[in-house]
DNA sequence: TTCAGGAGGCTTT
DNA sequence: AAAGCCCCCTGAA
């Protein structure tokens, strides 16, 4: 009871009443939640450079600012250091990102992946029928991508569809929520899709979609949502 | 000036 | 499974 007011008051809200307030606060987001979404739904359907440019934005923000991920990405994407660009030269784009070595390198091995040629191609491996089956694969093939930013990349080309993204702010809330008990420490596959399963049920039953869940859930943390 | 915190994941033990 | 490592910038205290 002792928590703070955020922007919108939500968290006093939300903890104090519990659920039915969820829901109350939803339809006063809904709107915006739904736009938001509506931003993400084709970008999967944009060029192959695009994609991969949102691929690179999730292996980027584990632990960081998303705002200067995004940042980095848009100027590694105008200088096309992002497409062709060597080690040192896209790590001096990272300089505001956290853990700027590693992430050069899964930026780089990445490309090696999806690079054909002169071309990136990586709108071949999205099928657009099996989304899960697309997330085991980014998470074995793709070095810096577990399935939390796979499921966050594939949120942000539009093809998240009843995923989770099980990130500290989410996982806060499905405890506060009483989804789950506690906050595992380090998430495996299996507890990953336990949760993610768990969290699936949840929505169902106050009849919001994950996806917008999770952005509400997002908002309701940190006062804003970006991606 | 210190210090917590920011949409984790990989490697080693 | 658990601990160790990555390693940057910002804003509050």
């Amino acid at each position: 009871m002792a928590e703070r007011y955020n922007y919108n008051n939500c968290k006093e809200i939300c903890i104090s009443n519990g659920a039915k307030d969820l829901i109350k606060v939803y339809k006063d987001k809904k709107h915006h939640i739904k736009q938001r979404l509506k931003e993400f739904e084709n970008i999967h359907k944009s060029d192959d450079e695009n994609v991969f440019s949102e691929l690179c934005f999730c292996l980027l923000t584990p632990q960081s600012k998303a705002v200067y991920c995004g940042q980095a990405i848009k100027e590694l994407k105008r200088s096309r250091l992002l497409f062709n660009g060597g080690k040192r030269a896209v790590r001096s784009k990272l300089q505001k990102v956290r853990f700027p070595n590693n992430k050069t390198g899964y930026l780089i091995g990445a490309r090696n992946i999806f690079k054909h040629g002169k071309r990136i191609e990586i709108k071949k491996i999205l099928d657009i029928n099996d989304t899960f089956r697309v997330r085991e694969w980014l998470v074995k093939n793709v070095k810096g991508l577990g399935y939390k930013e796979a499921s966050h990349f594939l949120r942000n080309i539009g093809l998240g569809r009843n995923m989770s993204i099980l990130d500290v702010h989410i996982l806060k809330n499905l405890k506060r929520y009483k989804v789950i008990k506690e906050i595992p420490r380090a998430i495996t596959k299996k507890t990953y899709l336990e949760i993610e399963s768990k969290m699936r049920k949840f929505s169902d039953s106050l009849n919001i979609p994950v996806e917008e869940l999770d952005l509400l859930f997002w908002s309701n943390q940190t006062g804003f949502i970006f991606k």
